[in-house]
DNA sequence: CCGGATGTTCACCT
DNA sequence: GAGGTGAACATCCG
């Protein structure tokens, strides 16, 4: 379920846990928490200290190393058993027991609270001191120089290029826009998916971050990245919400794709 | 039973 | 080296 938007929740949610003490980690499943014996000796005893984020990755520092957590598709993050996108799940709800691949028991003054990540479908990991440096600009903060060099530039001799969808979804250049997400940017914008990147003009760059920004915004707003307004039509028959065009549905970058033919240029 | 899923990574092409 | 494609990961849902 997670994208920027869900995750930015999820931030908010664990830095609760700020100034609390690790009392005990588990990390039961070797595919989310590799090496989870050494998670839980550099964790237990540490105080976190507050909570960040960077794209689609959730950090908890500590007194000690920082904690990573990146949610896959269907991975949620629980306090006390509860999500902070209960009733906004388009994911399963996290309400399997047998779900929860991490649990961290924080104390602070004779209470006690449990951090713990859901993830039926065991993409999600739990890392320390994960490589931050290896993501692009925040979305929710990208400013327009930096989306245009994220899109990257026309090189001599190039004809056409990598995809425009393909330069969003790519982590390392531009951080925190899913599937979803970009699919509503460029349908808002009125950017063809497929356009090779390098080609837009200055001016539709320009739009594309305005609309990228505003999109973000909006999906906060309304409760997560399913949200959009094109999100209703990505169905057979789904038609587009602006001029009642037959959508069309393809692939780009890897993912399903669905786009207006007629405005989306 | 089958197809698809909000993500990331890797092998293998061109 | 750069991009694209497809598979894999493992599980649930419609």
């Amino acid at each position: 379920m997670p994208e920027l938007v869900e995750v930015e929740r999820y931030r908010v949610l664990a830095a609760q846990v700020a100034g609390w003490r690790v009392a005990a980690v588990e990390a039961p499943d070797p595919l989310v928490a590799p090496d989870g014996a050494r998670l839980g000796a550099a964790l237990t005893g540490r105080t976190a200290v507050g909570a960040r984020r960077r794209g689609k990755l959730l950090l908890l520092d500590t007194s000690g190393q920082t904690l990573g957590i990146r949610f896959g598709m269907t991975g949620t993050l629980l306090l006390d058993g509860r999500s902070a996108v209960d009733g906004l799940l388009h994911a399963p709800a996290p309400r399997d027991d047998r779900w929860v691949r991490f649990r961290m028991r924080l104390v602070r003054g004779g209470r006690a609270r449990v951090l713990a990540l859901s993830d039926p479908r065991r993409l999600g990991r739990v890392v320390l001191d994960p490589d931050e440096a290896a993501l692009g600009p925040d979305a929710a903060a990208v400013r327009p120089a930096e989306l245009a060099a994220a899109l990257g530039r026309r090189r001599p001799g190039d004809l056409a290029g990598p995809a425009l969808k393909a330069r969003l979804l790519d982590q390392h250049r531009l951080a925190g826009v899913g599937n979803l997400i970009a699919d509503e940017v460029l349908w808002r914008a009125g950017l063809d998916p497929a356009r090779p990147a390098s080609g837009l003009s200055p001016a539709e760059v320009r739009r594309l971050h305005r609309h990228l920004r505003a999109t973000i915004v909006d999906l906060s707003r309304w409760g997560g990245s399913h949200t959009g307004e094109l999100m209703a039509e990505r169905r057979p028959g789904g038609r587009c919400p602006r001029d009642g065009s037959a959508l069309r549905r393809g692939t780009v970058a890897g993912r399903t794709t669905w786009w207006c033919p007629a405005h989306q240029r």
